[in-house]
DNA sequence: CCACACATCCGCCAAAAGCGGGATTTTGAT
DNA sequence: ATCAAAATCCCGCTTTTGGCGGATGTGTGG
């Protein structure tokens, strides 16, 4: 049995999504909260698989209430974002505040109940408008890698080497020490790098390193 | 009506799921084909609103007839991606060559259909768990850079500026003429920032903003 | 076998970058 | 009005960097 909670400032609109909750018989309304922090609160008694989760509500909103409930940690939930409409502006919080689902109040009612059972089966619900940004996003970084990519392959697996470390914030010093070579010969390979892939200085070869999927953002810590 | 084409080696699959969206009264099953080749023919022939493309076929792989098709531009067609089993290896590229949707080979009969009909509308269909892979990439992604993003605030708006110009890849003096001031303004405004941020040097200031997302890849031509 | 290309290594030198000062003006907030 | 912070500029000084030339090994193919 899904045990799901609902949340939303407005009892008629709560009440209509658990009526239709309810109505499947392999799932539980368990709780309902109209403000972000009842719904913590009741989170943490009720320990509800999955929650619906409204955005506007008085006291918190629902992605401050969110990211508390799976910061906390006491409880393995999985929450759905509940809007009216433009999703834009909230969709990154949300994704951070760590929802499973972001979906639009219009849907269907089956496709709720779907979405419902998809999260609590570890899967993730978004509108079908969100996915396609988020696609397009993704397919955005990717696709400017290719050509750039193919410029790498003229480098020396050493070079490649040596730019990686570049790209990683070491000082020719530092690669010279990483790699058991001498400073000199880093300079060199630099030069040579940066000379194939016509590049002036290390910042650009840096940049180029990232743009070509070399390096990619999240990698490391940037504590240096 | 929905004009929509079947691509799959094995004819069976292929007339299953045809006749399962043909039995649609607003879809219209316009062509099928059994290779990539064939794919990219009756692509550029019929012009249909969406494809449903298996990934394993002889000749050439879906992915490949993806993104020649969408390559073309010849067409406005949004394409969806059909496969068995473990998606992992091919998303990526899938998402790169175009796809509007991922989903597997045993989704519902009607999930199929809604997924034509979103897909069409111009949203995206993924299977849930590529959704939630999707979203985790993303969350992790944001929330590293959250933290530096406040290291951010410490700068004055000059110095993002300046940061901002580093991260392009320019030199010192490009950054004074682009900003209108002089050389050594530069160095002052970089010195200082350098020393805000906890960095060494400007490849350091370039690995900074990539990771804190002042910089994303894929945004300018790395011609220099 | 021997040229030739290429990767790897090193030293020298000029240019750029970075550091520590200091000074002036503009701007903003109290 | 006053004070603080920011933005602008300047100047030596040291370190790092990047370009140039040259040395060595390792193949590959004529």
């Amino acid at each position: 049995m899904l045990r799901v909670m609902v949340v939303d400032d407005q009892a008629l609109v709560r009440r209509g999504f658990a009526l239709v909750l309810d109505n499947e018989p392999d799932i539980e309304v368990v709780a309902e909260a109209g403000t972000g922090v009842e719904a913590i609160e009741a989170a943490h008694a009720q320990q509800p698989d999955v929650i619906l989760m409204d955005i506007r509500m008085p006291e918190m909103d629902g992605l401050e209430a969110t990211a508390r409930i799976l910061e906390a940690g006491d409880t393995t939930c999985r929450v759905i974002i509940l809007t009216t409409f433009d999703p834009d502006e909230y969709v990154f919080r949300a994704l951070r505040a760590g929802a499973s689902g972001f979906v639009l109040k219009d849907i269907p009612p089956e496709a709720l109940v779907d979405a419902v059972r998809t999260v609590a089966e570890g899967g993730a619900m978004l509108a079908p408008g969100i996915t396609q940004r988020l696609i397009s996003q993704f397919a955005q970084k990717l696709g400017s890698e290719r050509d750039l990519a193919e410029r790498l392959q003229r480098l020396t697996s050493r070079e490649r080497e040596v730019l990686t470390a570049i790209a990683a914030g070491k000082s020719n010093a530092e690669i010279a020490e990483a790699l058991f070579i001498g400073a000199a010969t880093v300079k060199s390979h630099v030069s040579s790098l940066l000379s194939k892939l016509g590049l002036r200085d290390r910042a650009q070869a840096v940049v180029f390193a990232y743009e070509c999927g070399l390096a990619t953002p999240g990698e490391h810590d940037v504590g240096f």
